[in-house]
DNA sequence: ATGAAAGCGCTAACAT
DNA sequence: ATGTTAGCGCTTTCAT
């Protein structure tokens, strides 16, 4: 009984199948369009167009990824997305500049513990993405080497997790250093260190390595009273610490804190204690986020030009989804001091 | 000749076949112990957890989705990732209540254009994903109605986007009215208004007509030089729009800004200019974000209850994912209002 | 220039 | 309780 079968049923979403028997070609010149690849009639291409636009055909990306193993999204683990300004900030820059190239992200918080960041580089999600930014704060290389193999795998910030793994890192010692040095020029010798634990946080680790050398180097020693490790860098975390410190432990006349977010707490804390920034403490953070340029007074802090981190970042994970068996690759972005009022009143604007 | 031909070649990423290979079962077996569906004997679950712990084997989720239509990845659209605050905080929040629950969220910016919007409901990455939250604010019911079917879509913010879609939204109008009120409330009768453009923006329209009812019901009209209206609602546009408000124009004693964002910068550019904050001007914005609650002086503004926004939208989304059919649910979340330092001096903590 | 068909890794209906 | 197999939508060799 002919006309019985349900032939041209395009009941859910449209397919190849259904696009090139409304164009009555063959699903591999549909494919071929879509893809601009081969050569297709420009007759024929013309009449596959306007199929696919009556229909409104989208290719699956799932079917498509099963079958070249290419999906057009990368991950982007980080510990959190808006605890610090900086991780947020840079997940902007990334999404922004992965889609100038055609990709998506997606995005993963790790809480920055060691579960969160293995679950993010070896999880089954990684079978949804073409490759991972990572940034590492947990993890050490034998975790990694652990994992055996692992797909394209770009980590950001401090940690070398192997010379398998590419790596786009910032000068957080230099950082550190940079501030460091300009609290010391100021003639501030009593600086109380805002940090993470430098035994959880690589980071914090190294940032409290340069402002050592720092110290070092002006011939100090780190005052034992003077640094207090925070398990949050957030505002909170600053505001809660400058006030404990002020209340008991040592005086000091200035605060370095590993972050912005913490260096922003910090401020308001002595605002409410009503302690003179600078002239009394002067204050100084790291990431340069955007609340640091309209603080009051505004915060001195280290650009780590997040920008170009992105762009490398993402320039460097879609050279290595590419080609998976060159060499690991290390770039490092320089780190740039802003001065601002919170360390030096002159730099502040008048008001 | 036999040995020649490569039979159990584990090159690549280990699928099932491997590990059913490695346990001695079919395939089935081991899809049903890796699923935990069907009855498995205990002896042989055993024998093919260890071979998938054995080689590391993790499901390929491109193929399962083809399969069976779920990836367990959710988008969110946002406008923009970093500008604002608010969608910040909004997206860690998404991010982690959708962890929670074993998704993950694929993050995209739309620039706030009706483009991107568009893009992001209907472009081929939708078939990566179980299905959408869109925060628009540029799309009108008409376009969504062009675009047909959608798959499971839920809208956040202001717009009623079609009755078939979900939306959870936020007292906006009733936001602008609360902080109208209480800037009223203090005497102050010439508010200068930084909002985005009502033609491009729903958001702002809704949070402009809120303030206009407020002002109506005190039996006041708005006047008409004091509202200023901004392309990106940042911090440097909140700045620049007080300062050359303050240079010239009508003056005012207060400044309502549609958002916490554009309410920082016109903090920071009142000290500047020398103006008392709240004495001369007070300040108020909308959202709440973490750095309203560290400004100097404290920012008055409206909490959005991110939170439970977020925890709402995902939830509507998996019921969404489930039952496709149901009717479009609407969801309002009500506003509250924060008083802080920068409209109240007895607000603020001494210091 | 176009078509036919295999197969990516997985789930589930159907067999045993 | 376990195995066999079709087919999700796509790309791509191999024919024509």
């Amino acid at each position: 009984m002919p006309g019985t079968q349900d032939d041209d049923a395009p009941r859910g979403v449209p397919t190849l199948h259904d696009v090139a028997r409304l164009a009555g070609v063959s699903i591999k010149t549909v494919s071929e369009v879509v893809n601009r690849t081969g050569r297709v009639a420009a007759a024929t291409a013309a009449r596959v167009e306007s199929a696919i636009a009556s229909i409104g055909y989208q290719p699956n990306l799932s079917a498509r990824r099963l079958r070249t193993g290419r999906t057009g999204v990368v991950g982007l683990a980080v510990p959190e997305l808006s605890l610090s300004g900086y991780f947020n900030e840079l997940s902007a820059a990334v999404v922004r500049i992965a889609a100038e190239r055609g990709l998506t992200v997606l995005i993963e918080q790790t809480g920055g513990t060691r579960e969160g960041e293995l679950r993010a580089l070896r999880g089954p999600r990684r079978s949804v993405m073409d490759g991972l930014l990572i940034n590492a704060v947990a993890l050490d290389e034998q975790d990694v080497q652990d994992l055996g193999p692992l797909g394209p795998t770009v980590v950001l910030g401090e940690r070398r997790l192997g010379p398998q793994l590419d790596h786009v890192t910032f000068g957080n010692e230099e950082a550190a250093r940079l501030v460091t040095e300009h609290l010391l020029g100021l003639g501030r010798r009593h600086i109380l260190v805002l940090t993470g634990d430098p035994a959880v946080s690589a980071s914090a680790a190294r940032r409290l390595a340069g402002h050592h050398q720092a110290l070092a180097a002006a011939g100090l020693a780190p005052a034992a009273g003077l640094v207090r490790v925070v398990a949050v860098w957030d505002h909170a975390a600053g505001y809660r610490h400058v006030v404990e410190a002020h209340r008991g432990g040592p005086s000091f006349d200035a605060v370095l804190a590993v972050n912005d977010s913490l260096a922003l707490g910090a401020l308001r804390a002595l605002h409410d204690l009503g302690v003179d920034v600078p002239g009394t403490v002067a204050v100084a953070g790291i990431d340069d986020v955007v609340d640091a340029r309209f603080s009051h007074p505004r915060l001195t802090t280290v650009d780590p030009h997040r920008d170009v981190l992105a762009e490398l970042a993402v320039r460097t994970l879609t050279e290595r989804i590419a080609d998976r068996r060159r060499p690991g690759a290390v770039h490092e972005i320089e780190a740039h001091l802003r001065v601002r009022g919170s360390t030096l009143a002159s730099a502040e604007p008048p008001g």
